[in-house]
RNA sequence: GCCCGGGUGGCGGAAUGGCAGACGCAGAGGACUUAAAAUCCUCCGGGGAUUUUUCCUCAUGUGGGUUCGACUCCCACCCCGGGCACCA
């Protein structure tokens, strides 16, 4: 009698796989592709449950495909630049590579501890110059197709640090340091991608994910991305000659004739011109300093009072020429459309709002279709539903979307307006004002310019003795060995772009570095991405949902428009795990509540924390982790080593040959029967439906099945060939203990090369089964009888059933259903 | 406010219009043991009847509806979780 001994069995197996190389996978004409992910980790302290759960789907999914005859590719990298690293360099007075890398020594030792299936010659860091200088190349190659550039742009800045804070680094509109110090907004010159340029197609191409992506996620992008159709508007300045008229976006030109202002955002350029030698400047200026310096991107904006006020100038409306007060209103964001807005209270909660405060007039110009009229005087609340023009001029009695269509169309043919689209989706600010990032290969040349760094000098490296202090300038301006250069072009002294990038530029192509990991002439070979390509699935948590698949899928179309592939997605399939919580909460180290992946694997080792993971909870679900939980996948594993290690010497002899089925006993026959039922339904669950959970149930039950025939006369044949179909369906899920007990079955090859198990349909076919006798819908009896028994059979033997027979009683039957080999409910009356 | 999820025993969850509660956890009782652990066996939603057996009945957030039949589909509402939110 052996002893489950998890350590020992994993080790081995790991050990064995290693000098197999059988994860490796390379260009196979021959077979068919798979390409399964998971999004890859930033390296921070620890390695947690939460982590774990994610690479035990994704190493389900790729041992699966593998027994399937795929050709898998399963890698795993380092998303290894970032904040942190730097915040604990300054802290611990050490150099950031040196934090990232011991970090990336852990996750590594723990990944490899638990088994998990990757091509680690794939492995990448984008810290790595190899890996960065190539996000430097398409920057270049962006730069040269206008897709990046330069424009202010405001920042946080805290006074006292005298420095850029990132957005995560203001706690409350204060410093993180520096809990009194309000943080300021500065407008500083910074980089930009011009993810805009691409709006309409990554708001199409999501047609393309629609069946393969979570219905939520793809949501999430179209809102995000915002597209509104509308129409710009010119409102002539009255008074003013020589002022430029001033656009107003709008989705409602239907409502023009309602607008009783114009209201513009604080910052909008406009505003100081129309104060200048107004009567109403000097009054204003405090509260316009304050509009202006509260940020624009705090969370109670919403429910925030609006609050603006008169700028002294007029208006003019193109269409009724009537004159109208211009505003300045805190609700009105220079960032979105024109940064102005025409005032229709009567048709805009907003306007709505700001018109009560100030007592503006609020004429109605749209009445519902049917039900009560609106009332001017009754107002209580705005009517923004589409509905028929009234007071409209010529457009009145036009219902809203003819009266739209034939305004705009007016509106462009004098002259005052036109059609327009606006996406709430911005261009992609990639500048940090940071050291441990990837350094914007530009140079400024007093006498050429911006001049961007040759392709032959690529990579910019990040200097190596940084001073960190996370005070004053950024690093890289402090550190002149870096800054201080020569003009690529005319040879003269110049000074290097200090900004490093945003790490999302790091993950937005790393998939298609593991296809091609060591190229050092190109990014990747496209050959080898047209391969593998696109990713067949994907896998993440749901906080990536916007940013990370947004900036993925830009990075994706502008590869495609530079030649270099011919899809125009990344990922065919994506699938967002729930997270892993304890108490309630997911785990995060801030909270303190984190379960060590490590401690989990040296408790109970890898196989059953893997299996534990998965069978909590469907993959989907957040999972609320549980010490107890875990005891019961324990015991499930032992149970199975034992069962297998009874029988292991007896069966080891049995060759070849299956038992016959004709001479099988009705317990062997029942035992092959359960385990290719449980086949077929595990294989649907990891196949299509994702539900690990009941896989997992159903092989226990099967267990449970094997455990209870035992003591029955079941010979070696039939009992081998289910203990066989056990092993390889746990395989996917505990793979170690699965290749200990292929062994002990007397097999000599590693189980990665074995294919999944074959359903037998003949094997699993009933030849008795149990009907359920329904009378009016409710269950009064059961009854065995041969598969496949005619409906008239079926309903004789049903009113012949004791249990029916007594709820008869004289009733007449007047309908039957019958669910064949499954049901027949009797309607009587 | 808008948009998604979700609500089933003491707990995690199962059930793709057809036996609600599979599987596991926790709990109770028993076997083995000097004892404990481990293991094995039995029971395990509520109420009622019958008491060796079994039967009836209520029950999947609430209220309606569709259907021979609803955890599942439709409508309304309540609660929980998440996302977005002056987007003109």
């Amino acid at each position: 009698m052996a002893e489950y001994n998890p350590r020992a069995i994993e080790e081995k197996w790991q050990k064995r796989w290693a000098e197999a190389r059988v994860f490796e996978s390379d260009v196979d004409a021959s077979k068919p592709i798979y390409y399964v992910l998971e999004m890859l980790p930033y390296p921070s302290g620890m390695l947690h449950m939460g982590h774990m759960r994610n690479y035990a789907i994704g190493d389900v999914v790729a041992r699966v495909k593998r027994m399937r005859g795929f050709n898998v590719i399963h890698p795993m990298g380092w998303d290894a630049f970032g904040l942190p690293a730097e915040n604990a360099a300054i802290q611990n007075n050490t150099h950031p590579r040196i934090w990232t890398n011991n970090n990336i020594e852990e996750f590594k030792r723990v990944l490899r501890r638990f088994g998990f299936s990757y091509d680690w010659r794939r492995e990448i860091s984008t810290c790595e110059p190899e890996y960065y200088r190539w996000n430097q190349w398409f920057f270049l190659r962006m730069l040269e197709r206008g897709l990046a550039y330069r424009k202010k742009s405001r920042v946080n800045w805290c006074p006292k640090c005298q420095t850029v804070l990132a957005n995560e680094q203001v706690v409350n509109g204060m410093c993180w340091r520096h809990e009194d110090t309000a943080v300021e907004a500065r407008e500083i010159e910074q980089w930009f991608l011009r993810t805009t340029a691409y709006a309409e197609q990554l708001l199409d191409d999501l047609k393309l994910l629609e069946g393969g992506w979570p219905e939520r996620v793809i949501t999430m992008q179209r809102n995000w991305i915002g597209k509104s159709q509308g129409a710009k508007v010119k409102f002539a300045v009255a008074d003013a000659p020589g002022a430029e008229a001033i656009e107003v976006f709008t989705t409602r030109i239907d409502t023009i004739y309602g607008a009783c202002a114009l209201i513009l955002a604080p910052t909008h350029p406009l505003v100081d011109k129309l104060l200048k030698g107004s009567p109403e400047a000097a009054k204003v200026a405090t509260k316009l300093k304050q509009m202006r310096q509260s940020s624009a991107k705090t969370e109670d904006l919403a429910t925030a009072e609006k609050v603006g006020f008169f700028t002294g100038g007029y208006g003019k409306n193109p269409f009724n020429g009537e004159k109208m007060p211009i505003w300045v209103g805190n609700f009105v964001l220079l960032e979105y459309g024109t940064g102005a807005v025409m005032c229709v209270p009567a048709h805009d909660q907003r306007d709505f709002e700001f018109a009560t405060k100030y007592g503006l007039p609020k004429p109605i110009v749209v009445q519902p279709v049917s039900g009560e009229p609106l009332n001017d005087a009754s107002l209580k609340e705005p009517y923004t539903e589409y509905g028929r023009s009234v007071n409209s001029g010529p457009y009145s009695g036009l219902d809203s979307a003819a009266a739209i269509e034939k305004m705009t169309a007016d509106a462009e043919t004098k002259g005052f307006g036109k059609r327009e689209t606006v996406f709430r989706l911005k261009d992609w600010g990639i500048s940090r004002q940071r050291y441990w990032g990837t350094p914007i290969p530009v140079v400024y040349c007093a006498k050429d310019g911006l001049v961007p760094v040759p392709d032959k000098d690529l990579p910019v490296l990040l200097p190596p003795n940084p001073k960190l202090t996370g005070m004053g300038e950024s690093p890289l301006a402090a550190t002149p060995e870096f800054v201080n250069t020569k003009c690529p072009k005319c040879g003269g002294a110049a000074r290097r772009e200090t900004d490093t990038m945003d790490t999302f530029v790091d993950s937005s192509w790393y998939f298609y570095r593991y296809c091609d990991p060591h190229n050092d002439k190109a990014p990747y070979d496209s050959a080898k991405v047209g391969y593998w390509f696109p990713i067949d699935q994907y896998i993440g948590g749901i906080t990536h949902a916007i940013l990370h698949l947004l900036y993925s899928r830009f990075w994706c179309k502008v590869m495609r428009d530079l030649g270099m592939i011919t899809h125009s997605e990344p990922a065919a399939r994506l699938f967002t795990q729930g997270m892993v919580q304890k108490g309630g909460v997911a785990m995060s180290k801030s909270r303190g509540n984190l379960v060590g992946a490590m401690d989990m694997a040296e408790k109970y080792g890898a196989d059953t924390g893997r299996l534990y993971t998965l069978f909590a909870a469907p993959p989907e679900k957040d999972l609320e982790w549980s010490e107890q939980g875990i005891e019961g996948c324990w015991r499930f594993v032992n149970k199975v080593f034992r069962l297998v290690d009874r029988h292991g010497e007896r069966l080891r002899g049995v060759k070849g040959g299956k038992l016959d089925v004709a001479a099988a006993s009705e317990k062997e026959k029942a035992l092959l029967r359960e385990a290719h039922q449980t086949l077929r339904r595990v294989t649907n669950d990891f196949e299509t439906r994702w539900h690990f959970n009941s896989a997992i149930a159903q092989i226990m039950e099967l267990t449970n099945e094997v455990h209870a025939a035992e003591t029955h006369d079941v010979r070696p044949e039939a009992l081998k060939e289910v203990l066989e179909m056990l092993t390889l369906m746990l395989a996917p899920m505990t793979p170690h203990l699965a290749e200990e007990l292929w062994e002990m079955l007397g097999h000599g090859e590693g189980l990665p090369r074995v294919n999944w198990p074959k359903f037998n349909p003949e094997l699993a076919r009933e030849e008795e089964v149990e009907i359920v006798v329904q009378i009016n819908g409710r269950v009064r009896g059961r009854m065995r009888v041969p598969a496949g028994l005619a409906e008239e059979e079926v309903t004789r033997r049903a009113l012949q059933n004791p249990g029916v027979a007594a709820h008869m009683d004289g009733k007449r039957v007047v309908k039957r259903i019958v669910v064949p080999d499954k049901l027949v409910n009797l309607v009587v009356t």
